[in-house]
DNA sequence: ATTTTTATCCCGGAAAGCCCGTATTCATGA
DNA sequence: TCATGAATACGGGCTTTCCGGGATAAAAAT
């Protein structure tokens, strides 16, 4: 394998120092930085940049997928790799509109990584094979994903909060008959009936954790 | 450190095999064996038994809380250290009651882990700093533990299928007011009062998948 | 430049959920 | 045995949510 610097995004210290054992072991690869948030990550690129970013996606802070836009228009020349336990259609599609290169799942082998590397190195996607079905569903377009606004991101927060419309009308400063709307809209994107529903489906998209 | 032999159960390869190469640079230390599903990990045992085992919780199958009851049973000497990201006092009063030695986050860092190892080597308990307050609380018994009945449960999971009060008791033949007094207990016992952030406290506990 | 879409906001009425009761059954242990 | 509590079941009354409308302004597409 050519040579290749690396860094990763992780917030499991254990995970970090275990995976950069082992991918050093190979000859031509070294982990040249290692984050354990996005603030990290950002800071550390400003000094450095490795060829390939192994990113997770559940980050305490600022999430994977919050930062792989500012990474693709910062350092369009790094290669980002998502490595990750999300598997969600959501995840997946977010992040390769950002310029995401690659998706391997931390269930995975060593294997499966090292191709990744290799694939992306080499300019093209690579795909878990787990994954692979969702990947080119999204990347054919087939997909009509749920998309929710902010605004609708921030209602469905609060009623997960144990707050009524009324109360979240207030605390947010518009119409009760508006937050209804919101909810109303909530439960036509995620095509259920009930609030309970809807936040287990959610949850299930993984739309919120 | 005095010779240890350690077992590791965890479905995701990437993170036994980094564990696996940090924890064997510390002599004294061997990993024996290492199972990716609680099916491996009870056939495994029937051959050979470490001294500690580091469990997940979070396993496809057959989960990490399911299997302590069973591994407390069959194998009273062998220490169990949960190694997971579930932080919920539910699942630290389930793991403890039956007879968990250690309780680390992935979060932490090697030193954290080691001491842990030790620790339940010597026979004493050992948490994670940051769960600490949480450990404290539920071995002084402070925590009343919400236990739902057979019959709140099956409502409970009916309401996250999308399913009215009045479908429910179509449904499983009740009347429909009965299913009401089901739900109320629901939110009751959980300290809420919509049945929205009841899904979404019952899923947080652990009380549903 | 003008259509089309999207996000946000508002109303009225029907449906469901929430909260106060009470009743019956059943298991437990004083 | 009889008291206690817990689980299950049901009713009335009030609140909230759900669902049919529709309006407006901003952004995107043509």
């Amino acid at each position: 394998m050519m040579n290749v610097r690396i860094g990763i995004v992780d917030d499991h210290p254990l995970l970090i120092k275990g995976l950069k054992g082992m991918l050093e072991q190979h000859s031509g690869i070294e982990i040249t930085d290692t984050y354990q948030s996005g603030k990290e990550l950002l800071a550390g690129l400003k000094v450095a940049q490795p060829d390939v970013l192994l990113l997770d996606i559940q980050l305490q802070g600022q999430s994977g997928d919050e930062l792989m836009p500012l990474l693709n228009k910062q350092y369009p020349n790094m290669m980002v790799i998502a490595l990750t336990n999300m598997e969600h259609e959501y995840y997946i599609k977010n992040m390769l509109q950002n310029g995401l290169m690659g998706y391997v799942l931390k269930t995975s082998n060593e294997s499966v990584l090292l191709a990744a590397i290799q694939a992306v190195l080499k300019g093209s996607k690579y795909f878990d094979p787990a994954i692979r079905k969702i990947a080119a569903k999204v990347q054919s377009g087939i997909t009509q994903q749920v998309l929710l606004t902010a605004r609708e991101k921030e209602i469905l927060q609060l009623i997960t909060e144990d707050l009524t419309s009324q109360e979240i009308a207030d605390r947010i400063f518009i119409n009760k008959k508006t937050v209804e709307a919101h909810r109303l809209h909530l439960l036509q994107k995620l095509g259920v009936k009930t609030s309970a529903s809807l936040v287990k489906k959610a949850i299930d998209m993984g739309l919120m954790k």
